[in-house]
RNA sequence: GCCCGGAUGGCGAAACUGGUAGACGCAAGGGACUUAAAAUCCCUCACCCUCACGGGUAUCCCGGUUCGAUUCCGGGUCCGGGCACCA
């Protein structure tokens, strides 16, 4: 342990001997003394402490990918940012960090490179935490942990035999993307252009048994919690709320003419119903494949459709295609057949996979009907069509249908009443119909008999008692949230505690027989999954019977273990998923993640921590309660084209920018041989548009300090982040004058105490702006996560401490104060160089986030007077200083006394004056 | 295709609740120091007109509400994120 009682000259010493040189700032030598000292001291091992409160500060775990990239630098920045901020406020703060480390991209390596995914992610792990330490972060690395590790994983694999138990999780088929040449199952990802990625072969749609859990249950609850969380923002839980999609409406059973099961559909526009003049059924649909029994050109026209990847944007862009199977169906209401249709924007997966087409108030079935001739009917107007109407015959009731209505219009005595123009308002409406579109709003009800003239929610009711009557629907509630698919074909996962037995079924893994390991030294070829492949590994001995049985070698989607990661890190070593640690610290106070992650991981996120609530695990609703959704890192792209039309990427760093004489870019030239480049744009920093720069070159040649401050300065954390090296080194010079403001004024020992009744005008202009930035500080890191805006605040503040030359002894203490506060307040964002100045200024050696926050001094806020803006007709023409204690008349009088301001009213009538206290003075005149 | 965001000087951005548009930083130009360079310091810097005082214009586009709109409402353009097997 350090002995942190020194005096205050052997402390100012060793800050000296750290730094390398008295004379400069030297961020590696600083940088290096911190980190050895919090080691050393143990600075961010956290324990449970009943006595103090909680933070959890939780940024989203990074995937082992190889080498730390600046997404993870501003992500872990923000997060560190807000850890130091709250420990300073009294918080036990705990910060953790673990590896995402199961992943179809250890496979690609294993393939590219010849080794075992294992072997691949953890010599990254290795690296990576390496990288992250020389960052200074302040996390409890005690707690440290990989999810591809068994003693991880047997958790999560013995919830899911318990939640299998439960009939929380079940066995269907569904459908992925199948590579025939590789026969492998493909990830949307890997298909480009509906070709294997590796194989160029045309993909296939293929459905094979799959294991789920039933998210679909917890689907209203996740709707609800989203109302308790005023922490989260509102896009995410607009996203979520889309992505769950909550619909009321009808089922609609449409009896077969032949007979049969009948088709079902649900419809959120009942209201719709007496317009249906077909049916649409997917591809896959039981009936489909029936009627492709007989009927060879469906047969075919199926199995094309088998063709391509099954990603939903894939589907939803693709061009609409159908055909008729030959299958009618008994409208409900009308009794009349209806054609049955295969249609390939109809989703097995959705709903009952079967959809009521609607032509005249649906754009794709519009579109559909348009296309293959079906008829379009009409069975919803605008409510002003029916008030056309109701001009020239009043006594025409609602509940009457158009054709019937133009009937009796008709009829109508011709000789007193030009019928003409509102019939010519209905067939205008009808025929813009036909021509040009869907009309999608809701309205009234027209040519649908019984129901003419109601409107949705009259139709919605009347329709439920009639269909519920004669057993053909019923009201229900939809979601668009599906079942959590949880199988994987791969080998580089957890392995699903399943074992199959030909007499027993599929039986769960007994908890007595957990882990199921995944072997780690494999030979890896990607074609086929090692435990797939070889035959040993799945034998085992059915747990019911005793037979021979096997195992299941699908592996879980990775999201299950990004699904509980959070709670185990608050129960390092507990012998079960997690213990009562873990409701001293959940729910997380503060996550910080990439806005990528909205709605899948943050939904399964939320999903997992009910299932570990309903287990007993943990007593809370929701796993966080604060979610700050970082930007993208961009960066400028550059490149060459090739002869072949293809183009090669250069590095921004190896470039040089050229500007002509009004400072704006020009051009580019490569280093290397002084020739000009191509500029190709802004984009997020990938392998692909070689425009990563990489965050471990900028710590060596800045110092971690500078790197974070940039990436906290640069742009607010929610924006995209452009990286700017020219950026990175005004944020150098930033630090490097802090070092020699601090360093000049420390030369002379004494630090005079600040009396505020006693400091000069000067003096106390300089206070209140430190006690400003304390106030501007304390906001934009606690309550705004305006980091940007904090930091532009403290060189504000630095700008003005410069130019305060004033050597009196109040001159010194005011400066003292400003320099201790400006080191306290800039030290969650660059606590190296504030640990080295924190001695420099004559204290201990300390952990600094055990200094108190600085706290404002109301005294130093009072100010006499304020500047007003004098507006005339909204256009600023002057503006005015008056003492605080002026009445709005007074304001009045002074703005209308301002010379420009009498010049500029010659002439006009002054009409109105707005004066807004402390803001400004607007004079409506004309 | 559907859902969610974003757009402000040469560039990154600020303006938090509808009240002085451009704080802070970068780039650029001018100057000081230096034999020189680097580093550092000082000054200028939205655009247009004007010697100047000053005036006009300007927050993606079109329209609206308001004494007043970057901010609120309606319509559009472009860019980004997600779309269930990338993580």
């Amino acid at each position: 342990m350090q002995d942190t009682q020194d005096s205050h000259a052997a402390a100012q010493a060793d800050a000296t001997e750290q730094a390398g040189a008295a004379s400069g700032y030297a961020p590696q030598a600083v940088e290096a003394a911190a980190q050895q000292y919090w080691t050393a001291e143990r600075a961010y091992e956290v324990s449970e402490d009943s006595s103090r409160p909680k933070f959890f500060c939780l940024s989203m775990l990074p995937y082992p990918s190889g080498a730390l990239h600046m997404g993870h630098v501003r992500n872990y920045t923000i997060g560190d940012v807000i850890s130091r901020y709250q420990r300073m406020n009294g918080k036990n703060v705990l910060q953790p960090m673990g590896w995402d480390a199961f992943g179809l991209p250890a496979e690609n390596a294993a393939i590219k490179n010849n080794t075992a995914p294992a072997k691949w992610t953890y010599a990254n792990i290795d690296h990576m935490r390496s990288q992250l330490k020389s960052l200074g972060y302040a996390i409890d690395w005690t707690r440290e942990f990989a999810t591809c590790r068994p003693d991880y994983y047997r958790w999560e694999q013995l919830m899911f035999t318990r939640l299998l138990k439960k009939g929380m999780a079940y066995r269907k088929n569904a459908v992925v993307n199948w590579d025939p040449i590789d026969q492998t199952v493909l990830a949307n990802e890997q298909v480009v252009d509906g070709r294997g990625w590796r194989s160029g072969a045309l993909v296939e749609k293929r459905e094979i048994p799959q294991w789920f859990l039933k998210i679909t249950d917890y689907a209203q609850e996740l709707l609800d919690g989203l109302d308790t969380l005023p922490g989260w923002p509102d896009a995410v839980k607009t996203m979520q709320r889309n992505w769950l999609g909550r619909s009321e409406g009808l089922e609609i059973h449409f009896a077969l003419d032949g007979g049969g099961d009948a088709l079902s559909v649900f419809t959120t526009r009942p209201d719709t119903l007496m317009g249906v003049t077909f049916l649409s059924i997917a591809a896959e649909h039981p009936l489909a494949l029936q009627a492709a029994h007989e009927n060879e050109r469906l047969a075919a026209f199926i199995a094309e459709l088998k063709q391509g990847g099954v990603s939903e944007a894939e589907l939803e862009t693709q061009e609409k295609r159908g055909m008729d199977t030959g299958l009618r169906a008994i409208h409900p209401v009308s009794g009349e057949p209806l054609p049955i249709w295969v249609a390939n924007f109809v989703l097995m997966g959705y709903g009952t996979g079967a959809v009521m087409a609607v032509p005249a108030h649906d754009q794709r079935d519009w579109e559909f009907a348009r296309k293959y001739s079906l008829p379009i009917k009409m069975v919803i107007v605008d409510v002003s069509v029916l008030d056309a109407l109701r001009e020239i015959k009043h006594d025409l009731a609602l509940g009457v249908g158009i054709d019937p209505m133009r009937a009796a219009l008709r009829g109508h005595d011709l000789n007193t009443q030009d019928i003409s123009a509102p019939v010519r308002v209905i067939e205008e409406f009808e025929r813009r119909i036909q021509q040009d579109g869907a009309w999608t709003e809701r309205g009234v009800l027209v040519n649908s008999d019984a129901y003419d003239g109601m409107d949705f929610a009259q139709a919605l009711a009347a329709l439920a008692s009639r269909l519920e009557g004669q057993g053909s629907g019923q009201r229900r509630v939809n979601w668009r949230l599906r079942d959590w698919g949880v199988s994987r074909q791969r080998y580089w996962g957890c392995p699903i505690p399943v074992i199959y037995c030909p007499d027993c079924g599929a039986v769960p893994v007994p908890e007595d027989q957990l882990p199921v390991i995944l072997p780690e030294d494999v030979a890896f070829s990607g074609v086929q999954s090692p435990i797939k492949a070889d035959p040993e590994w799945r034998k085992c001995a059915c747990p019911q019977c005793g037979g021979a049985a096997e195992r299941e070698t699908d592996t879980f989607d990775t999201f299950m273990e990004s699904s509980w990661y959070y709670a185990r890190y608050t129960s390092p070593g507990a012998n079960a998923q997690i213990d009562e640690r873990a409701n001293y610290w959940l729910p997380v106070d503060q996550y910080i993640g990439g806005i990528e992650h909205a709605i899948m991981h943050l939904l399964y996120f939320r999903f997992y921590h009910k299932l570990l609530r309903d287990a007993g695990m943990v007593h809370s609703d929701e796993p966080a309660q604060n979610l700050l959704c970082q930007g993208m890192v961009i960066a400028e792209t550059f490149y060459r084209d090739n002869a072949d039309g293809s183009k090669d990427w250069i590095n921004p760093a190896d470039v040089e920018i050229q500007r002509d004489e009004k400072a704006r870019v020009a051009g580019a030239l490569l280093k290397a041989d002084g020739k000009p480049v191509q500029i190709g744009g802004t984009e997020k920093m990938s392998k692909s548009k070689n425009n990563g720069i990489d965050p471990q070159t900028m710590v060596d040649k800045y110092g971690a300090d500078t790197v974070r401050l940039f990436s906290m300065f640069a742009a607010p954390p929610e924006q995209s982040l452009e990286w700017s090296e020219a950026g990175v080194e005004g944020m150098s010079r930033f630090l490097k004058r802090l070092w020699r403001e601090v360093t000049a004024h420390a030369a002379n020992p004494d630090h005079p105490q600040t009396d505020p009744g006693a400091l000069d005008a000067a003096q106390k202009t300089l206070r209140r702006q430190v006690h400003e930035t304390i106030q501007k500080v304390s906001d934009d890191f606690g309550r705004r996560h305006a980091f940007n805006t904090a930091i532009a605040a403290l060189m504000e503040l630095l700008n003005a401490l410069n130019k305060f030359s004033d050597q009196s002894e109040q001159g010194r203490a005011v400066r003292h104060e400003a320099l201790e506060t400006m080191v306290l307040l800039l030290n969650p964002v660059v606590p190296h160089i504030s640990h080295a100045l924190w001695q420099v200024l004559g204290h201990a050696r300390s952990v600094l986030e055990d200094q108190p926050w600085p706290q404002v001094d109301p005294v130093a806020l009072v100010r006499d007077s304020v500047t007003l803006a004098v507006q005339i007709n909204g256009k600023l023409r002057a503006t005015i200083e008056l003492p605080v204690s002026a009445s709005k008349e007074d304001a009045e009088a002074l703005a209308r006394a301002q010379p420009q301001v009498v010049g500029f009213l010659e002439g006009l009538t002054v009409r109105k004056v707005i004066v807004v206290p402390g803001k400004i003075v607007n004079i409506v005149a004309g």
